[in-house]
DNA sequence: TAGATTGTTAATCGATTAACAATC
DNA sequence: TAGATTGTTAATCGATTAACAATC
């Protein structure tokens, strides 16, 4: 897909959002909708629905609107919500652990398929049905089970050398927990860096500041 | 302070990213850094670091750059690291368990005084030291107590009632996991909304993309 | 003083909004 | 057909970057 990585930041940002509204107006069993109903609903302008949906095709019919189970279908196929990549969580600390059991993968395009933490301790119980595996295993593991994206749930102080190490493992995507801003050299690698206190300081900022 | 909310959110957005590094840096023992060290080190511009700090005074010196830990502690009393906002946790199930043990609430100008489950099965246990109430006890609780944050780990199907709830119970700000886009019609307050299955979205989408 | 680097204004770039012709 | 609403182009707005005079 070429026309893919030309679609701007702020438009990909918010295609989730977009899934999830459509989601619940299919669940709402509403058929259609109009860009100016849905903006309505989701607090935007109706200009930028139909702006950031023609990045991707016309889904619409003039006069008529949007179908909301087709739209729901296609902005699921643009995410790849039906596709299945591997991931591997490392780290099963309080957070690890509560991604692991409180995200659903499977709804999301990805499938969690390995647990990795270092603590003696935890190697050999399970989170959510999945056993947790010494990193030693780690190597093997990525050779025969392929997987693609990495979580993060680690201190900060080592996420950058097992981040660079996944990458040598075939890792492309990670999604890092550590309080720490992953940059990864290598080409074609994706990053999402989560950082959750930096999302309570903007939001006390703002409180602050009412 | 009138100026306050005239910062455009994107410049707040940044400030905890440069808390940060000007915190690792103060670590380091960098006494000074001139704003173009900085961009390097944040992958940003240096001119985009300038105008920022420049929204809310001249923090540097012509010739020298900024010292460090000056800056890192003008930085932090604007984001409010030295209140001591109270916050309440609403829902101990894993995300929020996680949550109130793995957030640092100190640094952040916060403190975590109470946590609350209708699950009669968790109500008088304790997570990170916090017992766990019923919400039977909510409206005494925020009348003595004076809680200003609210953090929701609840299913979204509750989400909207209790936070209406709460901001009768006088609570301004609102920290919200539950996968719905909570909305206050109310003056006042403000929300954070936190979607971390939209976070793995964009990820995935980069990653099916690359 | 000369060199460095800020604070700030001006230029550019990108994202959002408005407008409207196309068309269902 | 008439009305509604899209897809798309043009206008506006805001954010980022560049430039440079001020000044330490």
């Amino acid at each position: 897909m070429a026309k893919s990585n030309s679609i701007s930041s702020s438009v990909i940002k918010r295609l989730p959002r977009y899934y999830r509204f459509l989601g619940q107006l299919l669940k709402e069993d509403v058929v259609r909708i109009s860009s100016q109903e849905l903006a309505k609903r989701m607090k935007l302008t109706a200009s930028q629905i139909r702006q950031d949906l023609n990045c991707f095709g016309g889904f619409g019919q003039q006069g008529y609107g949007y179908n909301v189970s087709d739209l729901h279908e296609e902005i699921g196929k643009i995410l790849g919500v039906d596709k299945n990549v591997g991931a591997i969580l490392i780290g099963a600390g309080n957070l690890g652990k509560a991604i692991a059991t409180h995200i659903n993968f499977g709804t999301r395009g990805c499938e969690l398929i390995g647990i990795f933490d270092a603590d003696e301790k935890l190697v050999g119980t399970s989170v959510g049905g999945i056993a947790i595996r010494s990193p030693l295993e780690l190597e093997s593991f990525c050779a025969k089970e392929k997987p693609q994206l990495a979580i993060l749930c680690i201190p900060k102080t080592s996420t950058q050398e097992i981040a660079d190490k996944l990458v040598n493992l075939g890792i492309k995507g990670f999604w890092n927990y550590s309080h720490y801003d992953l940059s990864i050299e290598h080409e074609n690698i994706v990053v999402e860096n989560v950082h959750l206190g930096d999302s309570l300081l903007t939001l006390t900022y703002r409180l602050n500041n009412l």
